[in-house]
Order: structure tokens, then sequence, then C-alpha cells
DNA sequence: TGCAGGTGCTAGGTAAATCAAGCACTTGCA
DNA sequence: TGCAAGTGCTTGATTTACCTAGCACCTGCA
């Protein structure tokens, strides 16, 4: 079902017809550049439909956009990483650098010190 | 059709369902999570169908993971391996429950994992 | 020996994404 | 005045994403 995104669709759309316009491309022109119908291309742009990822990659790189600015107006990427220090937990998870084994030992020791500091409870010298 | 990114789409499901199993989740708990049905998480892990953004997003959310290292194994974004300085690190150094020296420790095992992970080209040498 | 409840997967339907054809409008040109 | 060619948009059909219902398998328990 169409969930609560659609303004979300509606500033994509936007975005991309922005985009679209600064390159001096008509609607056939990307479409074709990006590979899929200018119908399509256009209900896009106006928000109608929620294109899957690998029309958004197509339309990135049609327009030579850097996939990050797309997907952060498909709401998909917030700001810059590393602004928001998520749950180191969450971040360790999804470290693609690290090993199954090595994220469980990760957060094994992660997880000691928490307990540790939960133990201790108001003790503060620095931090 | 499917088209030629299908190994990619199962690279992408393999993923997804290795972070499940590392998050200790049934199919039928993470799907909740996700709000989607069991089964098309199923074949989402398995490559059978390609999930929409927002289904990705759900995904990422009930796996605790950062955008970035789904879309990364969706293909949908490049990463240089050793660029950025990953969220983990930034989390680490923002997390209020660590002490200090607590931080710089976990740094040490995290950054000794990373190395390690990029030297991974042949060589058994340890250290 | 059987049933209750857990696991992942299959089958078949509905809704949404995507395309090919074509409409309404504007502009340049003879 | 008219036609060729451009613009974006609508329509109707196909393909794919996604869901509900249910199957086959394994495990613990009485």
């Amino acid at each position: 079902m169409p969930t609560a995104h659609n303004s979300q669709l509606k500033l994509l759309g936007d975005y991309i017809r922005l985009q679209r316009r600064l390159a001096n491309l008509s609607l056939r022109q990307m479409a074709e550049l990006a590979e899929i119908s200018n119908p399509y291309l256009s209900q896009i742009e106006r928000g109608v439909h929620e294109p899957s990822m690998h029309v958004l990659r197509s339309i990135a790189r049609a327009l030579n956009l850097s996939a990050e600015s797309i997907l952060e107006q498909a709401g998909l990427l917030e700001r810059d990483p590393g602004q928001v220090p998520t749950d180191a937990e969450a971040a360790i998870r999804g470290d693609p650098r690290l090993s199954e084994a090595q994220k469980q030992a990760l957060l094994a020791v992660y997880r000691s010190y928490v307990a540790d500091s939960l133990a201790e409870d108001g003790e503060g010298s620095s931090g």
C-alpha cells in the first residue's frame, strides 16, 4: 500500500526533474540515457511512483550524479555518515569490513564495557 | 525478466541473511520487525526479488544496520575500503557509556580487525 | 507415538512498477 | 495556413513486488 512516504517521493521527483533541467535534457533524452521509458520517468518526477533501486541507479548515472545525493533525496540516507553517532553496537554489526567472528568478538568486548559502566553507575572521572 | 544484476541480488540476500542470523532472529521475527511478510523476506534473502527502497530501509532498521552497508551490498553505493572513517569509529567515540580508556581499547581492536581485512589478499602471516 | 510449536519455503492472488502507443499542446518553417 | 517535430502527459497491457494461506521438516514433551 502507498505509505506516508508520498511527500518524500515528491521531493525525490522534484530533485530529479531539477537535475534533468540543469543538464538541459528533455524527458525523452534522459529516459533514453537512463534506459527507462519516458512516461515512466515523467511519473517518477511527479512522485507518482517509487522507482526501484536499479532504476534509481540508472537515473543517477544518466545525470552524472553521485548515488548518495539521489539516495539522500529518496530518504534512504541521512545527510552525513558519522555525524549521527548511532548506537555503537549497530555500527559494528553494520560494518562491512569486519568478519562475523570479528563483529561478535568486538561486540562481546563492547557489551562487557557497557555492563561495567552500568554497574559503577555514577562514578565519574571523565566522560 | 530478471536482468543481469541477479548475482548482485544474491549478494544482497546473503548479506541480509547473515546479518539476520548474527542478530539471532528467525525469518518471522525479523519480518515482523521490518513489517514485511516472512515469505517475502525469504525470497529477498535468496535473491529472488529486488526489494524496493522502503523495504530495504525497513530491513536496515530491523537489523540496526546503517543504510550504507546495505546499499553497498545492493550495488548502489561503491565505497573504497579504508577511505571513510567508518561510523563504527564515530559511534564508539560518541558512546557515553564508555570510558576514555575503554574507547581506546575498543578502537584498537577495531582497527586491527580492519587492517586485517584489508591485508587479506593471500598472505598468511600473523602479527 | 502423537501433538504443539518452531524453522524455512511454495502457491496463488493483488497491487504497484514499468513499458509501448498515442493524445494535446507548442514552436519553427515554408 | 498547415505540417513536421518537439515538449510533457494519459491509457492500457505486462511484469514484478509483495501478501495471505498453507505445506514439509525438525524438535521437545507427555
